[in-house]
Parts: C-alpha cells; structure tokens; sequence
DNA sequence: CGACTTTGACCCGCGC
DNA sequence: GCGCGGGTCAAAGTCG
C-alpha cells in the first residue's frame, strides 16, 4: 500500500481523534497500513485506509478509532479494530472494522493482498459468510469494548475504594491518638496538681487586656466570667469539655509570634457573635491534622440558616428556653436555649429571625455536648459538624493561616461562575450552613420543611430526602448575602450525596474533611486568599466523651411547646 | 407536679 | 463614670 495513493475514499484513521499533532503519533496521516508496526505501536498509528464500501459516496471523515485484542503472545496476532465514522453529509457513524494478522503482516481478509489494506464497513454485499462474520467481528468488538471498560471502571472502584480506607483508617487513628492524648493530659494535670478552669482560653503573652494575664481564676478573664457563673459546676465535671479546651489553649500558644487579633464584630446574623472577644489568637496557628480540627471545633460556631415559619425548628435535640432578649436592630426578639438531654450540658443556642428577612431563622449552636444525641440529633449535628470541619480544616490548614477560599469554593462550588467574595476574618470563624440560598428560586423549602417532620432545615437522610436535585447540589463557600459579619463563611448547601454518605457512615464526614484538608494543602502554594485577621469566639457543640464526633450541633424536634 | 416558657432584673464588657 | 447592648438568672406563669 506504500505506493497506493490517497484517493478520496481514504480515510485517516486516529486513535487521537482530531489530534494530528499529538506527539504521541509517531507517523504521518500518510503513512499506509503497510507502515504500522502491528506489534508495538499500532495504537498510536494513524493509518491510511482505504474505504471499499462501493455505495459510499461523500468523503468520510473518521471520528473515532478503538484497538482491541492485541494479543503479543499469540504468535498468529489478531488485532481486530474498529472505527466509527461519520458521514459529513449524514453525519450517521458507521462502524469500520479491520483484522489484522500481526504474524504474517496479512490482513485475514482473504480479499485483501499483502499490501493493501483492507476495510469492511459491514455492507458489503459480496456473500452472506462475510456479513455474518462481519456481524461477529462486530460483536467481539463490542464485547471486548466492554469488557474493556470494566476493567477500566473496576480498577477506578478499586482505588476509590483503596482511598477510602486509607482515609477512614487514618481518621480512627487520629481519633485513638486523640482519646489517648486527651486520657495522658488529663493524668497529667492532676499528677501535676494543675487546674483547669474551664473555658479559659488566655492569652499569655500579648493581649491587650488585663484581664487575660495568666490567671486561673475564672473571673479573670471574659470568657471565665461568663462561663463560670452558670457553667463552671457543669464543666467542672465536664472532662470532655475541659481537656478539648487545654488543647486548643496549648495550639494557641506554642507559637512564637502571636499578635491580637482585633476585636470580634457584632454579628447581627449570629446571635453569639461577639463574646470572647478579648482572645487572642496566632494566625499562624495551624491545626494541621484532623486532631486539631477538631480542637477548633471546640471553638468554633455552627450558625444555620433556614428558612422556616416556626421560630424554633426541630432539630433531634432536647432544649430549654433560658432568656430572650430583643436585640439591637432587630424587630424579632432572640431566644436563648440550653441544652436540657442532660444535665449540666454546656451546649447552648439562640435562635432569632433575621433581621433582613423574617422568614430566615437562624440558629447558632455553640458547645461540647456532654453525652450521647439520639440518632436524629446526632445526624444533624453530623451534617453541621462536617461543614464546619470542612471549613476549619481548610482555613487552617495553610502555613500563614490563610485559607485558600477560592480553592475551597471551586472545590465544593465548581459549577458556580461567578465569584462571591469570600472573605473570613477571623482564624476560628461562625461557619454558617445556609439552606436559605435555594429556596430563593425554590419557593417550595417551607414546603419541604414541613414535608419532612423533624429535619426542619430539609438536612436530606437517604430515607427521606425531598430537596430538588438543584437544590441539592454541592455548593460552595460564599459570604452570606445578608450578613454584615466579615468572620462568617457561609456554607449554603450540601449535595445529596454528600449528606447520605454522612448519614451512612459518620467517618466519612472526617475522611471528607481529611481529603479537603490534603487537596487544599496542595493548592496552598498557587492559591489567594482573602483573609485578615479579626478574632471570632468560637465553640461547636462536640460530644465531650469523643465518642460521637457528630455532635458539633444539635438542636430540638420534638419540644411541642416550641 | 414536673417540665417548660415568660419576663423583668441583673451582670458584664465595651465605647464614649 | 455612665449608658448601651448582649447574655443570663430566677421567680412567676403555663401546660399536659
């Protein structure tokens, strides 16, 4: 075929579709199936054919090229290719097949010559023998594409799987390590006749205040004063509490340069914006591992977002209103509750309207939980810890304490064009699940709330989930449009998948946050974040035995009188 | 009667 | 020092 010309039946076949240049193609669109190396580079040939289909009558032009079966230790080789082709004029796909004997260099078509190539499409009418081997060439083509593609898809399962329990096996380690810690340190203070006070979170060394020298009396210090009047019998006995505390006390200060960092902002979204507000943080404070992740979480506030007519959506949790207070700017009053599942929880939250919109109820939790959640509760709080870990996880993770929002945003947000300033001012941020963001166009989230009794927030489960597809969709980080508070990232949503993974295993939350925290670690040196540096209080409801890291937040369902 | 809500008073930090 | 605002307390009231 070296000396066939090209006629306008030739077709160019190749593998690399419209890829003439790709280097990978070591001959010319000119060389003829006589120059292909059937033994070593076949698949990356771009072979000259020529079509014998006599009813063909416009120029074909090849679309896609498979190679199948190539079998080098057969000594009579048979590599059955095929192609698909499409007609310019059609554009219907034809399939192409040819067999190559890579033994002999011959084609096995017993029409074709030593040097020609030959190419059946299928139809030729020559005798009923050759259709139905076409048909069978056909078939073992296809079969073989199948099996192909199992191969391929299995050995993607296999490493999705394989990753997974890497990463599930390194979070239980962690989570071992951290009970282990947690037990020695706990040893430790009392062999060492240390006290803890809870709540304290002291800056030794910079702050401004007076107040926060090193001091162990709780009235020392905001945090002290306001914990120790109706919290201190509590989390006295609250080792959970305690040593979660003296952990993130000890990140804070083991630094060597520390600066303040501001004063925290009134939040007028989330009720407990603005306590703490004397502490002092390092922003090069790293909680490089899920450890102290979680240690932040200790820290940090859960504010969700919901839209709902009742003021106190149920949420799995047992509370006690303590207080109301009418806040500043807001027409609606702000309730206070108190966890009431067991006594002395610490676990608090405040619920208000918010100002903007009246339909938007927000809810802020903040506090270790002192014992287990039912399942309900704990599935909630499962859903808020993750995002809140997600976040953490990635506004910590960097060597300056910057967080990479834009990555974070195109990780979980990718379909999202446009570009939401993101912007958190404070290294221990309020991350706020925002469910209110869809139902802008989906008027139907009241709806679902109610559909759904006793996930008011329309947390999908995978026995219940009734949030449009749209609505559901992994989302990503994004300043809420109605918040006036720079420290808080919004999380609006989570896809459905992602939440029934959750619901399913809790471990995967951590795994998930494990691999976010590795990816954003990898983008760190490319990406550009926008952060300053303004301390935000922050605490998350976790359970104090760390048995159950599911419980970041929770809140009521069935306390009718809500 | 127990659990919970309501509500005015109180405490505290902060800004002026 | 004073006033403001956020957060909490605790007595009274309500409900099942």
């Amino acid at each position: 075929m070296d000396s066939d010309p090209i006629d306008n039946n030739t077709i160019v076949l190749n593998s690399f579709t419209e890829d003439i240049n790709n280097p990978m193609l070591t001959h010319s669109p000119k060389n003829n199936i006589d120059a292909v190396d059937t033994q070593s580079t076949i698949p990356f040939q771009l072979i000259n054919l020529n079509c014998s289909n006599e009813n063909q009558t416009s120029h074909e032009t090849l679309k896609e090229f498979d190679f199948f079966n190539i079998n080098n230790n057969d000594h009579n080789k048979v590599v059955s290719l095929s192609a698909f082709a499409l007609d310019n004029d059609t554009n219907i796909p034809s399939l192409l097949k040819i067999k190559l004997n890579t033994g002999t260099g011959d084609f096995l078509n017993p029409n074709t010559s030593g040097d020609q190539s030959m190419v059946d499409d299928g139809m030729s009418p020559t005798s009923d023998d050759k259709g139905i081997k076409n048909e069978m060439a056909i078939l073992q083509v296809e079969l073989d594409r199948a099996n192909t593609e199992n191969r391929r898809l299995k050995l993607i399962l296999d490493q999705l799987q394989t990753d997974y329990d890497t990463l599930r096996m390194h979070f239980n380690k962690v989570m071992h390590d951290r009970m282990f810690d947690e037990k020695s340190k706990e040893k430790d203070r009392i062999e060492n006749g240390k006290v803890l006070v809870p709540g304290q979170i002291i800056d030794f060394e910079l702050a401004p205040n007076a107040e926060t020298e090193m001091d162990l009396d709780p009235s020392s210090s905001s945090i002290g004063k306001k914990r120790s009047r109706d919290e201190l019998g509590s989390l006295t006995n609250n080792t959970g509490v305690a040593s979660r505390e003296l952990v993130l006390e000890k990140n804070i200060n083991v630094s060597d340069e520390k600066i303040e960092l501001g004063k925290g902002i009134e939040n007028e979204d989330s009720p407990i914006g603005n306590a703490d507000k004397t502490q002092s943080l390092n922003p090069s404070n790293n909680f490089s591992s899920i450890h102290q992740v979680e240690d932040a979480l200790g820290k940090a506030r859960v504010s969700v977002r919901a839209r709902s007519e009742e003021d106190m959506v149920p949420d799995g949790g047992h509370w006690r209103k303590y207080g109301q207070k009418m806040a500043k700017g807001n027409p609606c009053a702000r309730s206070y509750y108190r966890c009431s599942m067991a006594a002395g929880c610490p676990v608090r939250k405040q619920i208000q309207r918010s100002p903007q919109d009246t339909t938007i109820v927000i809810t802020t939790y903040e506090g270790y939980h002192n014992h287990s959640l039912p399942p309900k509760a704990a599935e909630m709080a499962q859903r808020t810890s993750s995002a809140a870990k997600m976040f953490l996880t990635g506004s910590t993770s960097s060597k300056d304490g910057k967080m990479n929002v834009d990555f974070v945003k195109k990780t979980l947000h990718p379909e999202s064009s446009s570009s939401p300033t993101i912007s958190t001012n404070s290294l221990l941020p309020i991350v706020t699940i925002d469910y209110t963001k869809p139902s802008s166009s989906h008027p139907s989230r009241r709806q679902n709330h109610q559909q759904i009794p006793g996930n008011p927030y329309n947390f999908s489960s995978s026995s219940s989930s009734k949030i449009p597809q749209d609505q559901s969709k992994l989302s990503g980080l994004y300043m809420s449009p109605n918040s006036t508070n720079l420290s808080e990232i919004v999380v609006p949503n989570v896809t459905q998948a992602f939440s029934d993974a959750m619901a399913a295993d809790p471990n995967f939350t951590a795994a998930l946050a494990a691999l976010i925290t590795s990816i954003m670690r990898t983008s760190q040196s490319t990406g550009n974040a926008t952060t300053s540096s303004t301390t935000t209080s922050t605490a998350a409801a976790t359970d104090g035995t760390g048995n159950n890291n599911a419980n970041l937040a929770s809140s009521d369902n069935n306390n009718g009188k809500e």
